[in-house]
DNA sequence: CTGAAAGCGCTTACAG
DNA sequence: CTGAAAGCGCTTACAG
């Protein structure tokens, strides 16, 4: 392997100058920093990264935390991949495009074996940055371990307004409120909701953009009722919103899965999608595209979010074109329309 | 942070001793190694991959090699995002297990790109091993490169039979054949083939497959189409097949693209999959888990032999309990019938 | 604008 | 069974 000594050598100056070079700092003279450029790229040269780390205070390598168990889960259920390839999107070309490498490490959520994990973790690759994907981002032994080692670090989509990190929100109300916009723009006057897990912040968020937006419209809820993000309590939750009287002409789901359940109570009770009844998820996940018929849900920026991220831990004294990274601080939710919502029925009751 | 000097001090020992201590060296009194084991759990020492990399012959890091722009559209697409998951799936266990630390690298196709990614990538990072996914798997300039650097390396799923580096082959010939055998079973004696790209050596085996199977049961091919692996070849190779007088009552796609687009081409033509048509593709990918009837297909053992070439990098002498590669090293194809295969309809011409 | 020296935290020979 | 010395390939102060 050619290393800077052999790069000094031949350019005949000093392995400092070459470092110069390299680097791109200041004070070497054009004709010097040219000939020397143009030896280390004859030589193909190409500097160690582990004596850059070990001598100075970059590592290039960013370190992408995700749950352990959860990843392994969805990249064996090959149904929620989605989220990690979406991250692995956007981190990927900022990095590459600045000769930083992606590590996606997965840690575990108990305490006893996070700990050492992270402090492995940090201690071994020094990495320049790291992003924390949800639950990580709201971890807080995680924040605190992270926080305690000065390590740069971005928590993507936290729940928690505050604590320590970059945090790059979702404006999951705003979108929330999107979703209740287009199924009133149909004609909806009657809109259920079925709600998520109490104790995830996103699903707060978006109930209360859900009933912020019917308040603007002057509409009442018809109907909440609470899931857990899982199917089956989206087919719980849809059978007792549909089984009243007055049963709503739209049902906003918080995520796709309890959409698609609550389709299913639909189908069951004999009404038809989306025809008989609107129904709108959250998330755009491969299940929504694929269902039939194809679920209306809202996409949730990470890829934008995820190279935000990373552009922020390489370059902590802001972007080479600083204006980009301001324009897609708080990206926004793409609603996407699709076969499960229409105008409601004509009233027959 | 804590090195290896504190860890020395605090024991009383060198810093070599705690060196052999946590290289599981022999040639250490019991007594002292657990001694070292406890002071270096005590102050939360982590050694630096930096440091043992730069000094020693290891990095504890393997490199995933994929093809940029492929990897890129997959996971923009959020459709063929399967392939690379299931990789990551297979190599993150052993890998973790080891405390090896895994890069997924893009590296792009043209040799004027490739050349000076693929030596940056030896140079910065040293890694232990590559994995390489196809197609670099077979691309001369890739293996030329790594078996230069004389840098371990695994080829999956190759589809040349020789040159440089471990192989680990898929049998699609022997998948292919077993797809008939399921159609066979079924009752059906008029099978028609869609074939892949010829350039691929995939296309071929799985064509060698479906002849020979053919012949074992003593049938002939009911046709055979020539598509590219795109779902419009497949429409209209569809198209083709079942536009003539006996048509075959079922098809076997070389991949689920093509299955899909003929799927399309027998609705077009009012016959009813599986009613009037079996169909079946091949990998398995999410497209024919969600089609409308759900396709049958066949898996590739993508995990299995991901994990497999992880062990063989990290072990390279044979794993701990070496039996186990032995049993996957040619993992087997997994057959996944679903809606779109059934027994043939009673003849009526 | 350029360079000589020291040091990052380990492992590799080598010596005892 | 244990350790002192050298060195991996760079960057960091510091000097000129």
């Amino acid at each position: 392997m050619v290393t800077i000594y052999d790069v000094a050598a031949q350019a005949g100056v000093s392995i400092k100058t070459v470092s110069r070079v390299l680097n791109q700092e200041p004070n070497v003279r054009e004709t010097t920093r040219a000939h020397v450029l143009a030896v280390a790229d004859r030589l193909g040269y190409h500097p160690n990264l582990s004596a850059r780390s070990l001598a100075g205070s970059r590592s290039f390598v960013i370190a992408v935390v995700a749950d352990a168990t959860l990843t392994l889960e969805h990249w064996r259920s090959e149904f929620g991949t989605d989220y990690l390839a979406r991250i692995q999107l956007g981190v990927t070309p900022p990095c590459r495009a600045a000769g930083y490498h992606v590590l996606i490490e997965l840690i575990d959520r108990d305490p006893a074996l996070m700990r050492p994990q992270v402090n492995a973790l940090l201690a071994a690759l020094r990495p320049d940055g790291v992003i924390l994907t949800p639950p990580s981002a709201d971890d807080p032994l995680m924040l605190d371990l992270l926080d305690h080692a000065a390590t740069p670090f971005v928590r993507l989509g936290p729940e928690q307004p505050d604590g320590p990190g970059l945090r790059l929100a979702l404006d999951e109300a705003a979108a929330a409120a999107g979703m209740v916009g287009h199924l009133v723009a149909l004609g909806h006057e009657r809109i259920g909701l079925i709600e998520g897990a109490p104790e995830y912040g996103s699903s707060l968020a978006r109930r209360r953009g859900f009933e912020a937006a019917l308040r603007e419209h002057r509409l009442e809820p018809a109907g909440i009722a609470v899931g857990d993000y899982t199917y089956d309590s989206g087919l719980r939750a849809g059978a007792a919103l549909l089984g009243g009287r007055f049963r709503p002409t739209a049902i906003f789901a918080s995520n796709d899965d309890m959409a698609l359940g609550c389709m299913a109570a639909a189908n069951a009770l004999g009404l038809a999608v989306p025809a008989d009844l609107s129904i709108a998820g959250f998330d755009d996940s491969a299940g929504a595209r694929f269902a039939s018929p194809s679920l209306t849900s809202v996409r949730q920026p990470l890829v934008e979010l995820a190279a935000a991220a990373a552009e922020a831990l390489i370059w902590p004294n802001g972007t080479p074109d600083a204006g980009r990274l301001g324009t897609i601080d708080r990206p926004g939710f793409v609603l996407v329309p699709r076969n499960s919502t229409a105008a409601p029925p004509r009233r027959h009751w």
